[in-house]
DNA sequence: AACGCTAATCTAAACGTTTCGAACGTGTCA
DNA sequence: TGACACGTTCGAAACGTTTAGATTAGCGTT
């Protein structure tokens, strides 16, 4: 505590280009021409900056230079919850895609609603945000203003939103769906149970049509009673499941359409006192790092979770890149079923289980 | 494609202080006053500029203001990876908290690697974020001198670094392996193999010393060819698993250290031929939401990352508030056992088992 | 010797805010 | 009536860059 470093030189100023630009002997504008390549300087000036800038420690300061340029090197991206799987494993590729380019990300979680959503895209659009990859919720709200205004481009995510018109990369979920379930009522299953998120998103949409769908190609009846939805949440598919286990007449095997939920499914069958597969087959969708660890080993519908990332990092960048004009681009992508040891074959001993 | 509507407004400036100045009919200082609430304006003036701000869709440039004021009200936080549970759990948990107190937050992925780190750690600082949360990697890097230099604020989460002396929030990863090994060994188990990540960071390094303190407390041998390390991975847990179930003398029960690893783990036993419990009990370090919904349920030691998180963004939030020159400070939190059935008591039966 | 050309460098005006200090009008007091 | 204080409003200088356009020096032409 000596009388001179008293203070601790809290406002220890940055280095600046100007500090560079004097100790090097140049103007301001050769330092920002070496810099930025801009100019040819000569190889005498070019050592004596580069000396400078080493002494000094500079870093340039990337807020003046997105002011002036008007354009930050950042992205946005939201998603409704980063804790599902899928949304981890997409954000973690489409963060890596935009490091590779020189692009950071700014991350944040809409939790399913919208009010949350529209706050999360104001505070990335006020910070200048060159672009924006939204995995909306809801279906309003200042979305379609944006893209209109078309002053920041936008892709979607996982879920298109309907008016709005925009690139956007999504699964081929009505397919999937169908898929699976098809693949339910070939090993005997007549009663298959379907548990959804809320509809007003366009995969939970889609899904629900490929359950309908595949059904229907089988001749087998829609039993409305069979189809639950929920709030994409553990809680709604434990109690959807347990709606569907008390039915008099339950289902052989449910297929829940999102990924959490199946948890909540699980968990319900477990506390019910039955098993899976024995009493009851389960698939789901959205396939996850432990599902062929434990047993059973879960059915799954896998999404490309790589490419979807790296698809909509592309579509983003390749705007951001100058090209504008070009008519929106939707991208749609095929599913995987993985057929695991989650849904037995019926025989004649499981069809008498519901008696 | 009329005459008149060409080139499509790229260039669409936004509107600036100055239109809402103009519109008004006062001064742009005033402007400022009013939104930033540092002078008092009249009613009169209020309610023109109100007015004004409205019909034009003024919105503030935080570039411009980031750059005036020296602070971007943007925190950088950097993980090892995303996609592992934990660490995805607290991201959450941070990303809410910033979110609450207005910062936005710039996520980043070292990939357990020093370069990338660094790296990621230089791009958050160009963009002036306000503060880091940072769960390091490798032990060097300019981490050091960024909390030295001390311009801008560090947390570190998880990890802490040797030779850096600043505000962390880890757990008792000490404590915790204790008692998860020493509830191993009141089973009954006597060889217990343990799988570790790279002893290079701080966790892996204390919970390591969790697990020799346990047995020596009770009285057992430390046999270190029962000791593995890998880097982390599935992978690298399911070469530790296939080395440790080879021995001779193999192990009755596994310990992970870390989450992912033990994906491999549980991948090697069945592989092998083995069941868990019956054949081998393990427990690992970080619970999940699947731990108990399959069988076997994994007996865990779960972090209490609501917490965690939730420190970790007071702390820095605080510094952000100015609390500047506090001495540094270290919370250290509990972890909690939760034992479920991947471990099982070792009776004569199981006892011959390795013959 | 005057001219133009090129290459290298510099000057100064932005970018959109915040903020300090000055200016202004009005009312109070001696 | 002049001095003064007070509450509002404004002008203008920052913040640290980029960049258009001016300036300079060097050099070959005619």
């Amino acid at each position: 505590m000596t009388a001179s470093g008293r203070k601790k030189q809290r406002k220890s100023t940055a280095p600046t280009m100007l500090h560079v630009a004097e100790a090097a002997r140049v103007s301001i504008a050769t330092v920002s021409a070496l810099l930025n390549g801009t100019a040819t300087v000569s190889p005498e000036l070019t050592q004596r900056i580069e000396q400078a800038i080493r002494d000094i420690g500079y870093k340039r300061n990337a807020i003046a230079r997105s002011l002036k340029m008007g354009t930050t090197r950042t992205i946005g991206l939201t998603v409704p919850h980063i804790t599902n799987p899928f949304f981890t494993d997409v954000v973690s590729v489409i963060q890596q895609a935009f490091d590779r380019a020189g692009y950071a990300v700014m991350l944040c979680c809409t939790d399913e609603d919208l009010n949350t959503q529209d706050e999360q895209i104001r505070l990335l659009l006020d910070r200048m945000v060159d672009g924006l990859i939204v995995a909306r919720v809801g279906d309003g709200g200042i979305l379609k203003s944006i893209v209109e205004d078309a002053n920041v481009p936008v892709v979607l995510l996982d879920r298109l939103c309907e008016g709005v018109d925009t690139d956007a990369v999504v699964l081929d979920n009505q397919r999937a769906v169908f898929d699976a379930v098809t693949y339910l009522i070939h090993l005997g299953h007549r009663r298959i149970g379907y548990i959804t998120g809320t509809s007003d998103i366009s995969p939970m949409h889609d899904r629900m049509i490929g359950y309908r769908e595949a059904l229907q190609a089988a001749g087998l009846p829609v039993a409305e009673e069979l189809i639950r939805s929920g709030n994409f949440h553990e809680i709604d598919g434990y109690n959807a499941t347990m709606q569907l286990l008390s039915l008099h007449d339950r289902p052989s095997a449910i297929f829940s359409a999102n990924n959490p939920m199946v948890i909540g499914t699980m968990k319900a069958i477990r506390d019910i006192g039955l098993s899976c597969p024995e009493d009851i087959s389960v698939a789901c969708f959205d396939d996850f790092p432990w599902s062929d660890v434990f047993v059973p080993q879960l059915t799954t519908v896998a999404q490309p979770v790589q490419a979807i990332g790296e698809q909509a990092a592309n579509l983003l960048l390749d705007r951001l890149a100058g090209n504008r004009d070009a008519p929106p681009r939707k991208l749609v992508l095929k599913g995987r079923l993985m057929i695991r040891n989650s849904c037995r074959p019926l025989g004649a001993i499981a069809q008498s289980v519901s008696a």
